[in-house]
DNA sequence: GTGAAAGCGCTAACAT
DNA sequence: ATGTTAGCGCTTTCAC
């Protein structure tokens, strides 16, 4: 692919001088700065003829405010930063979507950036956030350390959790139920006659992968079964597709006694890898194998064999983290937590 | 959805004291600002005792460093703006990747917005970003219009095209040969013996949209058919699958001889509403109706028919674009072009 | 309604 | 090696 990039290059050089500042304007139209400064900000106090002088200077040196000078002085805060676990994930890109709607109300700008499920990568956003003024910053942890949100937002810029419930009442956060979404896909396959049930999951240092077990541990525990013999957990090396292959390669090459009849994926890129793998290897889905994903991502429904996923309102979610930085301060901290849905399709129906 | 969240407020109230500045800082350590801003910048150029001493004050009073005060000073920039077309298209979050990844190794952040399309958005971004003092701008342009684009860019901050070839020399730009993948989709599907063909394309306004149906129009064009008869282009309402489903749907309502036997969409979101109202409807993929799609998104090979696609070097095009926004004061802006490919699956081969 | 001036927190230049 | 200080561009009193 690189190969066949064409690049041209031209000769003139790119632009640098400096930008007008509000004193050149103030100068060019002959009033005070802090005449621009009201022009700018209030413009009803100034005399619609001066007015119109700063406006026509304003043009005429293609002023552009100074944010930082402005926020400096004024505390203003017009931006959010948010983290989340992965830029690829449609999960996070919903929620990040449902945000930027939010936020879009109030005119902030969303500063956005994955970490890769890297505790050291998400501080160093986090910490970049802090020093640029965002008004706060919203977070789904890599890891059950979150001591740095607490920090950051002990500090006074505020800080919400996403896809995470809080572990201590003065850090909102806004969920899913991730049990009750583990419990949902077993106890689907459960009742669907499967007996050895994989479970492609992520590591434990992920809340919703560890969640997710316990669910299914519950589900299992429920219906008087061991969950022990009848689950079997795989950790994938990455939540992505490629991820899925290994994990559902490792279940394969069990012994057919011991090899599950069922696999539950962490997510749906881990589903859409399993259901790959599946085809590739010749294994009809759900005949052979059933399989359940987690998200409900757009193209689920539309996958070579319709994928049964659990759905979670992601879009919801994230217009609700941003509701909850904007809420006045003082307002108490909240805890929101939504119930996951089970959708049903053919991947997991015999 | 909405109504299964549950809330539950606590009555402690958020955080809210001043945050300690360089200067509370210098006085609790005993030092001077001078020496507390070299601890933070070139640490080297002071005493290990007295850094140490710095450093503890520093931990103790948690400071943390004003970015405004930073930049406004010292001009320092170390964000770069980005507005893509839409935030759910799986081809501009690939590209978002990119960006980001080149970015990292500059510990440079990343602020994302989506446009929806739309060119006021696209302004107000825009301009928070050069108000914010970003490094640089990447944009994907929703219309023909980028003179605010160039204006950014005579101000002063550099800015890149993205998927978009530049107009003017002056401006940087990464993109795919629109023109070279809507012929190598028609081309394809004439090669299959298709002689009408839709393609469920956006509107004009969108450079890609006007490019892939010139290139779909000169494959018709080239074969000798008059492109008039063979392609019948539909707007889509939204380029999303729920666009694709009223496109596909307003094809299927023409007279059977005027009914097209193969449909190219314009990006792989649509031809996922294709498909599945195709699926609804009874109709057979590809023997009763073929689909070409674009972008090659990750699912793409997976749904129920492997869907054909033009792909796109996705992730590349945004570390070149990014790569492009470092480069030295100076260097001559560069046009970059990329090919595309066509991955032939069997939503188009009978 | 407008001007003058202080000062936000920081860095860099200069002085010691 | 450390202290002192000017000033980045802006908003916000406070006079007039």
């Amino acid at each position: 692919m690189e190969g066949m990039a064409t690049s041209t290059k031209a000769s003139s050089p790119p632009p640098s001088r400096r930008r007008a500042s509000i004193t050149d304007v103030a100068k060019a139209a002959g009033v005070a700065v802090g005449t621009v400064s009201n022009v700018l900000n209030k413009p009803d106090r100034v005399l619609p003829a001066t007015r119109e002088r700063v406006e026509a200077a304003i043009a005429e040196l293609n002023f552009v405010r100074n944010g930082s000078a402005r926020q400096l002085r004024a505390g203003t805060l017009t931006s959010v930063g948010v983290v989340v676990l992965d830029l690829s994930n449609p999960f996070f890109t919903d929620a990040a979507r449902g945000i930027q709607d939010r936020l879009e109300r109030d005119s902030f700008t969303l500063m956005v950036a994955g970490s890769d499920e890297d505790l050291d990568r998400e501080r160093r956003y986090l910490r970049l956030y802090e020093e640029h003024g965002v008004q706060g910053v919203i977070v789904s942890p890599a890891t059950d350390d979150i001591d740095h949100v607490l920090a950051i937002h002990e500090r006074g810029t505020s800080a919400v959790l996403l896809d995470r419930p809080s572990p201590v009442p003065e850090v909102s956060s806004v969920a899913v139920d991730d049990v009750a979404g583990g419990r949902l896909a077993v106890e689907h396959l459960l009742a669907q006659g499967h007996e050895r049930i994989a479970f492609l999951n992520g590591p434990h240092t992920i809340r919703q992968c560890r969640d997710r077990m316990a669910g299914a541990a519950m589900a299992l525990a429920d219906s008087g079964r061991d969950p022990g013999a009848a689950l079997l957990e795989i950790t994938v090396p990455a939540l992505s597709p490629d991820g899925g292959e290994a994990g559902i390669r490792e279940a394969l090459e069990l012994a057919p006694d011991r090899r599950p009849t069922a696999v539950f994926c962490v997510n749906d890129l881990v589903a859409l890898g399993v259901l790959r793998t599946l085809r590739r290897e010749g294994i009809q889905v759900p005949e052979e194998m059933a399989v359940v994903g987690y998200d409900d991502v757009t193209f689920a429904a539309e996958l070579a064999t319709p994928l049964t996923s659990v759905r979670q309102p992601t879009v919801e979610l994230g217009t609700r983290a941003a509701d909850l930085l904007f809420r006045p301060e003082g307002a108490a901290p909240e805890q929101v937590m939504f119930e996951p849905q089970l959708v049903v399709r053919e991947s997991s129906t015999r």
